[in-house]
DNA sequence: GTGGCTGCAAATGGTTTGCACGACC
DNA sequence: GGTCGTGCAAACCATTTGCAGCCAC
């Protein structure tokens, strides 16, 4: 599954005639690799723990998240004072409950409310591409 | 309502033996009296327009906004590499549907999707207090 | 070979902070 | 009167950018 993701970046870069590099690679490896969102700054220290050969500045990094969000593979966000966060978004499509108190995300998937969403889309006269959506509360471990 | 919330304001300010200021007040209806999500520049010009008496340095108005963000008046989110965005938190709740081309928005309320969302929540044992939802697509005039 | 990409360091610009004055209780 | 809040400008710092060398194609 890592690997599928390493070829839609490389058929996303060759369409594109753009150049494809190891730092791209890296880059979208380790956000693949955490099950968590991740900030810059986590991002940045994740590559150099994990790929301790390879030196990567952080100007690559933030280069390379921007592009990988622009071609649609990683998508972030930002909730009050949390600093952005990225993930994969190619991911199985999920939503997400976010704690206000400690910042925590919970991912969660509903076939109701994905049912619903096409319905009144539908109803709208839309045709759907893609949404998101974010539930604010207080998690069990703060309240 | 926009009197609910000044109200509302003055109890938590008192209540935290804090002082109660014109400018906290103005930041505050400036958010409520918009019907989109405002960045903070958008809230530093309005308050010039709608308020010409008024001098706000924007310091102000970035320490007003985290006050009233901390307190839970108001709240904000940054999706992608959007600017973060200001709306208020008590607000009638409402979700959107986007027109990817022409972009434009507009805004139901779903009861379904209402109560699957408080289902959600108490399964992963959170106590919600808002949300956001956003559904991205094509609309009819655009196809 | 050539254009894109990287690393570095400098520049940028949005946000925060220190301080003295003014406003609120 | 004593605090807290504000305005201003300087400080900060995460992010972006310019440029020379490097690498993928």
């Amino acid at each position: 599954m890592k690997q599928d993701l390493i070829e839609e970046l490389k058929k996303i870069v060759k369409s594109k005639g753009l150049k494809y590099t190891k730092q791209r690679e890296i880059v979208l490896d380790v956000i693949a690799s955490s099950n968590r969102h991740l900030d810059t700054d986590e991002i940045h220290r994740l590559i150099s723990d994990n790929h301790p050969d390879e030196k990567i500045g952080i100007a690559t990094v933030y280069r390379s998240l921007s592009f990988l969000e622009e071609v649609g593979l990683v998508s972030s966000i930002s909730i009050g004072i949390e600093p952005k966060k990225y993930e994969l978004s190619m991911k199985e499509h999920h939503d997400h409950l976010i704690c206000q108190n400690c910042g925590k995300i919970v991912e969660f998937c509903d076939e109701g409310i994905e049912k619903s969403q096409e319905k009144i889309a539908k109803k709208m006269g839309f045709k759907l591409t893609s949404h998101s959506m974010y539930l604010y509360g207080i998690c069990q471990d703060c309240r």
